[in-house]
DNA sequence: CTCCTCATACCGACCAGACGGTATGGCGAG
DNA sequence: CTCGCCATACCGTCTGGTCGGTATGAGGAG
């Protein structure tokens, strides 16, 4: 008997390889063998191949969003505030790449009420950061000549490639690229300095 | 006998229901019969469904490197030329939705070989965009502090984003989106105006 | 301590069906 | 007759999922 438990195993194995083959390209009967488990094992903790993606997709939600709501919760100039929450999305998208990529690439391959859940926890993390944008603008220090959404869009854009580009073994520490990509979204919606 | 080609409607086809379902959750039958034709027809034009994929990709590709060619033949400031660059691509990326879907979805599932061609058309694309970075930081108009494939990944992620959020029925208008988008990037790699 | 009971954890052989792909043949045009 | 274009029937493979059964271990009764 293992100390570890076989969900998690299973979990762990099934993150790789759907991030390596795909979702679909991939079997149970992979998962469970790169797991070291078997088929029965599996299935007497998830119910489906579909609910096991849905697992992954769940974690990854509840810390981003536990992360969100904790920096909200500290308080403090909007623009100081706005920047913790986009190093942190950066940093937390960076830890779980494997995680982010599976999610993006196979959101789509969930039954219909598992997608309307996963696109409704995101919603609920893109409307705090709408509000921050927001208040940001009444305040005057961000530009309102776009619509808001295309300024969202703009931010998340970046946090969805990552997985597209970044390698945790390249040269650029995570932190830094965090830094990096948030300076380049807060000096696009800033207000021209010049002008105050 | 139809004036349109069998191979064209299969195309289109292909391209709706890959982008809905999925590439690996949609059947051969599936595409023939939206197309209305028969298997044996398809297989007389395409010799795998992953082919059939992949002349999804080729065509899309071959006009984007074609309109990047021709911008950056017209010549010009470097500034005007890199703005002129991220409208048409994020224009056509418009024109384009639902093969971008597919492209970015789908793209890991095509086998080894068509991966490589793919993988080695883009990296020319970007290539060039790089060189008009590398041209327009030489004379002092963007920024250095940030290395260049960040800056490069912080534009493409929008082209890549656009798929996820864009609505062809919503209010805005490709054109709008397209400058707006842009003036975000260029704002946030330009060295800062005050300093000039 | 022993025996019985029951629940949870797990095994692994086994489906039914869907899939991509092919073999064969019809058929109209030249 | 020949040769592309296409229709139809079919095949081998692999898939997600199931199901009858077993091992283990906790508790309750005597």
């Amino acid at each position: 008997m293992r100390d570890t438990n076989v969900a998690d195993e299973v979990t762990r194995a099934a993150v790789d390889l759907f991030a390596t083959q795909g979702y679909a390209n991939t079997s149970v009967q992979q998962i469970v063998e790169a797991a070291g488990v078997t088929k029965g094992a599996m299935y007497h903790y998830f119910e489906s191949k579909d609910d096991l993606l849905f697992a992954i997709y769940d974690r990854m939600l509840s810390l981003q969003k536990a992360h969100l709501d904790e920096i909200i919760a500290r308080g403090g100039p909007v623009d100081e505030v706005l920047r913790a929450v986009c190093v942190d999305v950066i940093e937390t998208s960076i830890d779980f790449l494997p995680e982010g990529t599976v999610f993006f690439r196979s959101m789509h391959m969930l039954t219909a009420p598992r997608q309307q859940e996963v696109t409704r926890r995101r919603r609920a993390y893109h409307d705090e950061f709408a509000a921050l944008i927001e208040r940001g603008q009444a305040e005057g220090l961000y530009r309102t000549d776009i619509p808001r959404p295309v300024l969202i869009a703009h931010f998340f854009s970046d946090v969805h490639y990552l997985s597209h580009w970044y390698s945790p073994h390249g040269a650029e520490g995570k932190t830094l690229v965090a830094e990096q990509i948030t300076d380049l979204f807060l000096t696009s919606i800033r207000t021209t300095d010049v002008a105050s």
